[in-house]
DNA sequence: CCCTTTTCACCTAGGTGGTAAGAT
DNA sequence: ATCTTACCACCTAGGTGAAAAGGG
């Protein structure tokens, strides 16, 4: 997944569905990245290769909170939960930024978990009962971090999917949008 | 103000700057659109004219939340709050669509509100205690509705203040986005 | 040498008033 | 006749990977 200074989307993005909440209660529906493994990452020779140990000096651990947070049982229920607009970075800065974006370290690997928090009757999340946050993670959303593409396979399934990358797809037809238009 | 189906933003915007908030108290910040008067106006001679009575059986009363809201007291004080994105228009099935937009009738006159209002502990708004709602007013920023602009003062007035609009400027620079730039 | 940052052309997404057609 | 709607060119705003420049 690339990631930069002002923050790039994570894509494809994260999306899931909910079951089970209390239809009139509120919940907060929060993201956060965890380190995978314990290892420090290289693409050499066209693989991903183990290369040291991680830099776990740096344990930010900021968390996403879906924009349509809080809100009901009933709402979230209701349709697919997207994270389309989750931003990731290296820019350790960022924290002062007031929009949430996730801070990361190039070339380790991550794990991104959901979180669905019940909020008490005081208005805050209750994270001290263990009973009130739900935790989910999906191993095959694993990524690798880095600050350009490494791998081809991976630019070429980006440009594929991502809406915002159209003009870089090989069968693109220029010439809608071209000089004689 | 111009109305359409789709929704249009409400130019220019409201913006407020409040004080006196408990910081940690949280409260949402929401606008409602009520009735300026009893008539129905339009515009004839180059003057804006009553023309019999506002068609009051429609009281839908929307309210347009602010996206930041709920929040806390310090959050609100922190810095101005505008309402930018807040879209009017008379398309009375718009009920129905999530983003909410408030519903008006052309040719009447309207007057915007801002509410102040403290959450709870069960977290949801407590309207029916009067000292938790606060209600402002401000008699300038009342407007008439409209399908398709009327007075051409007001449209150079948008014209030379919207940054959406900057195309039909008549001091506008075309040589910048021109054919050999 | 390897990784990061900056800049760029090119795209998506959507907010403007003008204009002409449509509706009553 | 008067008001509303649909469509348009033109703009703001910002998300893409490529490529070149920067840094240790």
């Amino acid at each position: 997944m690339l990631i930069t200074k002002q923050g790039r989307r994570m894509f494809p993005f994260l999306s899931v569905i909910v079951a089970g909440l209390d239809p009139t209660c509120h919940y907060n529906i929060v993201v956060d990245v965890i380190l995978a493994d314990p290892n420090h990452w290289r693409f050499q020779g066209g693989k991903w290769v183990t290369c040291g140990k991680a830099d776990t000096d740096v344990t930010d651990n900021r968390v996403y909170t879906h924009p349509d947070s809080p809100n009901t049982g009933a709402h979230w229920m209701r349709q697919e939960i997207s994270f389309g607009k989750l931003k990731l970075t290296n820019n350790k800065g960022a924290s002062s930024n007031s929009t949430q974006m996730i801070i990361l370290q190039s070339l380790h690997k991550y794990q991104p978990r959901v979180h669905v928090i019940e909020i008490n009757k005081s208005g805050d999340e209750d994270t001290s009962d263990p009973d009130r946050v739900q935790t989910f993670t999906f191993p095959e959303t694993q990524f690798i971090a880095v600050t350009a593409y490494q791998n081809t396979d991976i630019t070429q399934l980006k440009i594929d999917h991502n809406p915002f990358a159209k003009g870089f797809r090989d069968n693109y037809d220029k010439s809608y949008s071209g000089s004689d238009a």
